[in-house]
DNA sequence: CTATTCTTGACAAATCTAGTCAGGAATATA
DNA sequence: TATATTCCTGACTAGATTTGTCAAGAATAG
């Protein structure tokens, strides 16, 4: 059964801006503890919070005490804008970008590679970190749903 | 800016069966005939096409005149299919698949992964090939439009 | 002054992708 | 039957990417 690649990179910036967003009252919240929190490898979590940090999702804060926390309340803090800030995949390559991809002209595939392109990043642009949270019980994915009938599990 | 991964495998695969499907009423078509067409790596699209077969995509004769064939109508292949066919990830080692991804119980973010890849196969399961051969031109994307804001794109 | 914590840059192993290659089997045609 | 064509199979490789690790430095609270 085909799955959509995710890199662990992602997923690991996901949760760990999800573990800030619930102790979002707290002051900032170390690495380690972090980490140690979510089972996730302390020095390559530090490597995606430089680039979170970059992007201007987290405030760092050093010295005894320090550590992170999110820029801004977790409602304005949407999950495609952490995942574009550490995945730095440039896939321009095919026919993603420009449409010069099949010698010179667009690929047979080219608009339908655009549309699911868009689909995933509205997907991704729309939730916030505190829609996921809040989601977790009460899931409605049902404002993408059409009246289509579901899929069929591929493979 | 991020975009959706999705190796050359997956396209390469998809653009083949679309050259089939526009030449639907011809007979059997060869790789090499194809593979010049789509500007595609001949021993390469050979691999991939192994997987279509198998997955009783494609139907192939062999000696002269040989080559391959859709084994149904393009309306009746899914996009899904094909990439499913190909893309031989499980990617059940995080999240995805049963739940155990935070030592043992769900990570924050099980929800949001299983939403998005239901949104993807869904996507991909409800397109055929006859649908992106005509949404060509008539790019009709607005099944899966809510009334939503669109995106902005990240980074 | 010292322990804590972020900051930076470089490095390395493992995995995956993309593509190649050689030899074999089936088949149409002459 | 001979031959060219085309698929069929498995193994192999180079390169990129991912997934980390490590060490030395800078800021800061107490």
């Amino acid at each position: 059964m085909y799955q959509m690649h995710l890199t662990t990179k992602g997923k690991y910036a996901v949760t760990a801006a999800l573990d800030l967003a619930l102790h979002e009252s707290n002051d900032f919240i170390s690495i380690s503890d972090l980490a140690l929190r979510q089972s996730i490898p302390g020095p390559y979590l530090e490597q995606l919070f430089r680039n979170l940090r970059k992007a201007g999702i987290l405030i760092s804060h050093r010295g005894p005490g320090g550590g992170y926390k999110l820029s801004r309340p977790s409602k304005e803090i949407k999950i495609g804008q952490i995942i574009s800030a550490v995945e730095d995949r440039m896939d321009a390559t095919q026919c993603l970008g420009e449409g010069n991809c099949s010698a010179g002209s667009k690929c047979l595939a080219h608009n339908l590679w655009t549309d699911l392109n868009h689909q995933v990043q509205s997907f991704l642009m729309e939730k916030s970190l505190e829609d996921v949270l809040s989601d977790s019980s009460n899931n409605k994915s049902s404002t993408l749903n059409n009246n289509k009938k579901l899929l069929i599990a591929a493979g």
